[in-house]
RNA sequence: GUGGCCAUAGCUCAGUUGGUUAGAGCACCGGGUUGUGAUCCCGGGGGUCGCGGGUUCAAGUCCCGUUGGCCACCCCA
């Protein structure tokens, strides 16, 4: 590279045609499972004033936003680091007409002028998941199931993933219980937050300040609480305490699962939707789940490789108050995002990226037919019209750019581009149609090589 | 914003204590082997060694700075 290139912005990707396609098929398989549930595509500018974010984030923010003004203006912009401020706007100025529930996705581009480090960059793509107008658990499990459709249309297993739910009143009523009064739980909740990070011994030190005993910390550390009692037993142990079938709230429904977490007042009902979505076995509660402090409300959720390593695959949760914030009425709301890069890592680690073809294949980008003229003057002079007749029909065709007429060569390329067959024109009517994924072919007069391709068999 | 490691062809890399016009494999392009995706053969393009400065008779190699990458911290809406 000479002293005169200039290289892509710090934190930005080049996608040449095989990234591009990696990437056609994220999105694509975004797109599908949200139309699938039921989901409206929206999307917005990828700029907004930037007071739209300071109003929620504070003058804070700004330093991790790529922020402008024109030259000679006077308003102040910002490239969108998040959807869920532009998602409140939009639901806002048009609430009186909107239906109850509204249900909105979209996918694009956002930014953040952060420093680039593994599984995060200062542009990337990101699929927002909302519900709007519904304050019900039901609406907390279809965002989640969403979600883990997302991942099982991808391949992944609840082996890979595991989707970390918690519910930030069922932790604060649990905590309260516990003789840990509300003023002091952004605290515990910031500490709850660094467990990854802080050394064992530390974080153990810092629960005991809240009156956690060395058994309990371990229900932190461990990360995940799950509970289940066994067919005809009444109570099991967790973590040093007893719990009871009627502490579950499941005394009275022995239909219902027994796999709750014991501050599962609040919790029951969201564990029963996820039961009925069938996600229940992706799902773990965590009670060091707290994302940030932001504006969350009730559940939040994150998904996280299973064991441990990577940053979050996706995050979301209930934010009841943040249409109003934006100018709207009050409107319960869940949702969520799931950004591409530590996606598409996992999906690379876990061997879940298909081949080449499979991603052509389902990103809609595969040749239908690559047409070889064998080098005759009469096949020669069939080559392009025949491929035009092959476009005009809305079939994707290609012909080589290359001088050489070896047949042989002809079709390696074909096979090299993914083509699904080979048209070989041998004469003025004559043609050969190879299957290229069979190897079977067929001569056939030239004017019927149109209909053949385009004919399901 | 802080710190560590790194930078030679499109990719993966070699390049001696500093010493002539900087190399290989793959990929790409052209040709050949009777017109079938292979193998093989011949030929070709492509790098002022990320960029700038310094030391030296001489710098891909040593020093400083800078840009970018990777990783961690801060942060993570």
């Amino acid at each position: 590279m000479g002293s005169n290139q200039i290289q892509a912005p710090k934190g930005t990707r080049d996608l040449y045609p095989a990234d591009a396609a990696k990437r056609r098929f994220v999105t694509e398989a975004w797109r599908k499972v949200s139309v699938r549930h039921g989901f409206d595509e929206i999307d917005g500018p990828t700029f907004e004033h930037l007071a739209l974010y300071t109003v929620k984030s504070g003058e804070g923010i700004v330093s991790e936003l790529f922020s402008f003004r024109r030259e000679g203006g006077e308003q102040d912009y910002a490239l969108r680091p998040e959807f869920t401020p532009t998602l409140a706007r939009m639901f806002a100025a048009r609430a009186g007409a909107l239906p109850r529930p509204t249900k909105w996705f979209m996918t694009g581009p956002f930014f953040r002028a952060e420093r680039p480090q593994r599984g995060r960059l200062r542009e990337f793509l990101q699929w927002n998941v909302d519900v709007l107008g519904d304050p019900s658990p039901q609406a907390d499990a279809e965002v989640i199931a969403c979600c883990v459709a997302l991942l099982r249309d991808l391949g992944f297993t609840p082996e890979h993933l595991r989707v970390k739910v918690n519910h930030r009143d069922a932790l604060a009523k649990w905590l309260v219980a516990r003789g840990v009064e509300a003023p002091r739980h952004a605290d515990l909740f910031k500490l709850l937050d660094q467990r990854g990070k802080l050394p064992p011994d530390q974080f153990v030190a810092g629960l005991a300040a809240f009156g956690f005993n060395a058994q309990q910390a371990e229900v932190f550390i461990k990360g995940v609480i799950r509970v289940e009692i066994p067919p005809g037993a009444t109570s099991v142990e967790v973590a040093g305490e007893r719990v009871t079938r009627e502490q579950l709230g499941v005394q009275d429904h022995p239909e219902e699962p027994a796999d709750l977490t014991f501050f599962s007042d609040a919790v029951r009902p969201l564990a029963v939707a996820l039961a009925n979505a069938g996600v229940l076995d992706w799902v773990d509660f965590d009670l060091s789940i707290v994302r940030g402090l932001a504006y969350y409300t009730g559940m939040v959720f994150e998904v996280h490789e299973a064991t441990g390593a990577e940053r979050a695959v996706a995050g979301g949760g209930r934010y009841d108050n943040l249409v109003e914030l934006f100018g709207g009425p009050p409107t319960p709301a869940v949702g969520f995002g799931m950004g591409d890069v530590v996606l598409t890592l996992i999906m690379q680690d876990k061997g879940l990226m298909p081949d080449e073809t499979g991603m052509l294949e389902r990103a809609g980008m595969r040749p239908d037919v690559f047409v070889i003229s064998n080098g005759v003057p009469e096949a020669e002079a069939q080559l392009h019209p025949l491929v035009a007749s092959f476009r005009a029909a809305g079939l994707h065709a290609r012909h080589t750019s290359k001088a050489t007429r070896n047949v042989g060569k002809l079709l390696k390329e074909a096979g090299d581009c993914r083509a699904r067959h080979a048209v070989i024109i041998e004469s003025g009517r004559s043609c050969t149609i190879k299957d290229m994924g069979t190897g079977e072919q067929r001569q056939l007069p030239l004017d019927q090589a149109l209909g053949t391709l385009t004919t399901p068999r």
